[in-house]
DNA sequence: GACCGTTCCATCACGGGCTGAACAAAGGGT
DNA sequence: ACCCTTTGTTCAGCCCGTGATGGAACGGTC
């Protein structure tokens, strides 16, 4: 039976719907006053004024000042108010845990990360830390209203239960993470969920950042293994059971190296950090030193193809033209405007990023299909946790009357 | 600067969706009472009341007689009225135009074929050509709303302008179809969409058949050349600049054989048609044979196979394992719940369908994303036809509003 | 067959939210 | 100073969904 895809529309979802466009059209565009939000939304001034006066009683939005220039009476600016909600992030990493809070314009506000050996630790102690840190976060949330919680997991995650079905790297299997953290915490449950790291770090790029609105966007993973977050017409992709994204075992080359998944020529036997550091470095090399960070190693190889070492050069490129060879495949199929890598991939943007651009052009079907952007992430290895942050406040942006209602005496009277 | 995604709501919209949220459920589940529709709604019987009446004066819904059983009066059931509107399909192929309508609950009511050298007639005979066929078809629609008119084309279109960008088999750059078609026809511009054939195939199967309503479904077209056509979140994927689904020319094999395109290992020259008669026909084979049609070469390939010819079922066998291969790339990467066949693929549904669903199987990353079902298509050659009819038709879904009133007589009274 | 309970549907006064016009407020131009 | 322009608020009005009420239709029961 097919779910029903829309709800029926009540006066109150009316008043709702207006409320989060008037919320959105703010992030978007910045402070606008109430006659150019009535403008650009078609409503009539007074339905404008009435709106900004709720959303101001819930300290979404506050005065910003009057606009400069232009003759008749100067408009008084609306615009976000930044105090008056937070969406927090959380992490999961094999070795460490991290929060981030996000205010509603999108700025991190907070930030923390503890170093964390989640395999010796366990699933129980893992999950009590992790509270432990979203607490020490929350209680940074000092006068807004945590919107919501949302923890990035490198794996496969039931979003609508919150449970962790499988995360190899972490030794994980059917996690109920949600339930586990909403008891540490004494948070709604209702506002905390789970969901895969490249969806999250997808939903960052395209809610902040350089990439910030791009409807068609595809965020590439790389680490030991790869994965995809994909967003099309402006919402994520899940998929049927919300496995989408795994793209790591795309079959590139029948004849390739064998992969831990049994079989040959996988992207991730191409591109994953394993076949970097095996195409780059000799046994017993620095490079190769398993317990040296990924940071630490990504600065040995980025101060060696600044130094125009042969072997490290000719390495990154072959590299780069297999990660465009499997990127051009995403595109063909999905057509994005953009294409973002990160881990790794935005480790070694000089030397990676190019080759694969070139591969992917040549690839295209047609030349317009070309005009695709390759880039490194900016956020770098903090997009999945921002993602997290910004997704657990998208549910203010969603439904605004969530919020509760503050006393309408904020400001001191003259 | 990104363009904002939802309108803000007055009234009129919020009387709108609500409309049109009976209209999907009746499409959906069949004849309910208004007791029903009220419960499953969350709206008042009040409401439903008054959105039923409105509905029948356009046409759109009428009695359907009493429910049966249960104690108490017995509803009243509310049914689509299948006479109220159509959609309209159109087709240009390489050697046919044709027509399809169809009714609100999207059985096919009429469907014509006339065999058409494109080649031959070049663009604006062709148009004229298929504005006859058209008119013929909206000639037939005689009591009923026209909701639109939706073109398929074999090629990549600017479904904003209704302009086919670039069709290589059609031989047609920048053509405005829509432009053209308004003009010949007196129809509405606006009403008349143009979209590519794989979409179209893709939608139809959304919108009827056996998958319906299967928010996350590929279907994948077999001709010499191969394209797909992504529906995902129950939305059609349309990519940055609408030219998603371009899954021909993915690279399968760096060391395969040379591409149209120029590169190596595309996946067309593996399972495209010519790919297929290369494998299973020596030169001179009847099945080779261009002058003779594509379903008189598959029946001739299909009867060597019921008859066990080897070299048949090796190549069949070969394809439908390289079918299966590409499939699980985008199985891996969209993670849809049915991956519809459909062209040549659907008519050789036992020897190639079969390899496939075992590849695709083998490859999935978790056991869960195997259960994706692999199927032939129901709708064969009429699919991409019968979705445009849909398409056309899904703007009174989205919009009821737009069908004209009628008088409310139309019962004689008792 | 009369009565009762149940369910369905139409009607109507009510209320919430958007609207359009009128008006006060705040600036620039002459 | 005066006028013009633009902004934002106020208020009566309208539209649409709501909940209550009551008639209608049917099964069950005595």
């Amino acid at each position: 039976m097919p779910v029903m895809p829309e709800q029926p529309t009540d006066r109150a979802a009316l008043r709702r719907a207006n409320l989060a466009w008037v919320i959105r059209v703010l992030r978007e565009q910045g402070g606008l006053s109430r006659a150019q939000l009535a403008v650009l939304s078609g409503l009539s001034k007074a339905t404008v004024s009435t709106l900004v006066a709720e959303l101001t009683t819930r300290r979404l939005v506050r005065s910003g000042g009057v606009a400069a220039g232009g003759q008749g009476r100067p408009g008084q600016i609306v615009e976000l108010d930044t105090d008056g909600a937070r969406g927090i992030g959380l992490e999961v990493h094999l070795d460490h845990l991290a929060a981030t809070s996000v205010d509603t314009a999108g700025n991190v506000v907070a930030d923390r990360q503890v170093p964390f050996d989640v395999l010796s630790a366990g699933v129980e102690r893992t999950i009590d830390k992790l509270a432990e840190v979203a607490g020490k976060e929350l209680g940074d949330v000092v006068g807004a209203y945590p919107a919501g919680i949302t923890v990035s997991v490198p794996g496969l995650v039931d979003t609508g239960r919150g449970v962790v079905r499988l995360a190899p790297r972490l030794r994980w299997r059917e996690v109920p993470l949600a339930d586990g953290l909403a008891g540490r915490l004494g948070f709604p449950l209702d506002r905390i969920s789970v969901d895969n790291d490249a969806n999250l770090a997808a939903t960052a790029e395209f809610e902040a950042g350089g990439m910030r609105g791009t409807a068609d966007l595809v965020y590439v993973t790389g680490d030991f293994g790869i994965g995809a977050g994909v967003i099309a017409g402006g919402r994520l992709v899940r998929g049927s059971i919300g496995y989408a994204g795994e793209v790591g075992h795309m079959s590139m080359d029948p004849m390739g190296p064998q992969c831990s998944c049994g079989r040959r020529g996988c992207w991730e036997t191409q591109v994953g950090l394993a076949a970097l550091f095996h195409a780059l470095a000799a046994p017993g090399d620095p490079v190769s030193d398993p317990h040296r960070s990924i940071e630490e190693r990504m600065s040995l190889i980025r101060t060696r193809a600044e130094q125009g070492d042969q072997r490290t050069l000719g390495a990154l490129h072959q590299i780069g033209a297999a990660l465009g060879v499997g990127v051009s495949i995403v595109v063909n199929l999905l057509s994005p405007a953009v294409v973002v890598l990160g881990g790794y991939f935005a480790a070694l943007p000089d030397w990676l990023i190019e080759p694969a651009r070139i591969e992917v052009a040549a690839r295209a079907v047609v030349a317009e299909a070309a005009a695709v952007r390759v880039v490194g992430s900016e956020l770098g290895f903090t997009a999945a946790r921002t993602g997290g942050a910004l997704a657990a406040l998208s549910r203010v942006f969603e439904d605004p009357t969530q919020v509760p209602e503050r006393s309408e005496k904020t400001e001191a009277p003259a």
